[in-house]
RNA sequence: GGCGAAGUAGCUCAGUUGGUAGAGCAUACGACUGAAAAUCGUAGUGUCGACAGUUCGAUUCUGUCCUUCGCCA
């Protein structure tokens, strides 16, 4: 069996991956697959912090604005799309190189979701309705009854995580822990060369308030005007997430523009925490020190694709 | 200058009929299998504005002072 590779740069928001990306991919001739939830959503531009296709210097771009925002775009769909992204890109010859910061959807590539059934809106309305009637701890103790399990796996009032275990387990009659044991991975023939990019907390803040203003002075506003102006309803997933939240919130006069920029620099930062809490774990990623577009970091990353590379000539 | 109100955690505030205090948010640490830029958990922190008086004991009562805000001059 021939010997597939992609890479993959992680790490936490305001790191630097696009800059090192771009510059790995003109390197190994690369092309780049997005893997940030958000950013698949089209007309979602400015506060996803994409790369302009004037900035993109030629290099491919895959799942970047392949879902219309009334669409709700999953993990699932997500692993089953960069999959056949890299096998294209392989098809032409060319190194894949994952980038993003959504750590779910990487795992759901490389590892894999178990096959069980996705998400039966109908069935979870109903669960919601117990929830809102009689509280989450009922919900908690129905899942109890069911799959203890999963129950002590996941928190109380954890409710997105109750209803998804009892939607499983009423519509399979198998515990959600059952199903876990036939995760397969998408991609078990694709050697991953995985690197985490890391920079210290005082820099993720002066980085992350920076890009708010640069998002607010951008056009922000602007963008989400015309958005809702199209017809997009408030509800759209990619306005419940990090910046859109926020923004919208100042739509509506929750705070002024001062505080807004402010609470999104905020949340960007513990963003970048959850991040970095969750890519610390994911097994076989070599860090560095960013920034990414640090020509020290570039070099180092360099030097590690080409020997992990060369390993594949026999 | 006069009158009034307020000074308690990083912030906004609650509270103690006198026995040295607590919520939310922030922060730190963490969880995470079809919503993940989502959702959720755990933890710490205080000269209770200053000084004096009363009291066994004052953040709480009294007095003086300081600071802030408002109204009137």
């Amino acid at each position: 069996m021939a010997e597939l590779y992609a890479a993959a740069v992680l790490g936490p928001t305001a790191s630097g991956k696009s800059a090192l990306a771009l510059a790995l991919a003109e390197r190994f001739s690369g092309e780049i697959i997005n893997c940030d939830s958000t950013a698949v959503y089209r007309g979602f531009d400015i506060g996803t912090d994409k790369l302009p296709v004037s900035a993109q210097r030629g290099i491919p771009h895959h799942l970047i604005d392949i879902a219309e925002p009334t669409r709700e775009y999953t993990a699932a769909d997500y692993a089953r799309d960069a999959a056949a992204a890299i096998r294209e890109i392989h098809a032409r010859g060319k190194l894949p190189i994952l980038v993003g910061g959504t750590g779910l959807y990487y795992r759901a590539l490389t590892r894999g979701l178990f096959p069980g059934p996705g998400k039966n809106a109908a069935l979870r309305a109903r669960l919601e309705a117990i929830a809102t009637r009689r509280g989450v701890a009922f919900l908690h103790r129905m899942l109890r009854r069911v799959d203890r399990e999963s129950s002590q796996r996941i928190q109380m009032r954890d409710l997105k995580r109750i209803v998804r275990a009892l939607e499983v387990f009423w519509s399979t009659g198998r515990p959600l822990t059952q199903h876990f044991a036939e995760t397969v991975s998408l991609i078990p023939d694709v050697r991953m060369i995985a690197i985490g990019l890391q920079i210290p907390a005082a820099l993720t803040a002066e980085r992350t308030a920076r890009r708010v203003d640069q998002q607010f002075d951008g056009g922000l506003m602007a963008e989400i005007r015309g958005l809702l102006d199209s017809g997009l309803p408030e509800t759209a997933r990619p306005f419940g997430g990090l910046v859109y939240r926020q923004a919208l919130e100042f739509l509506h006069g929750v705070r002024d523009e001062a505080a807004t920029r402010a609470l999104i620099a905020q949340e960007n930062r513990r963003y970048a925490r959850r991040q970095l809490i969750w890519f610390r774990k994911e097994p076989n990623l070599q860090w560095f020190d960013g920034p990414g577009e640090r020509l020290a970091t570039i070099a180092a990353v360099e030097r590690l694709l080409d020997s992990r590379l060369k390993e594949s000539v026999p």
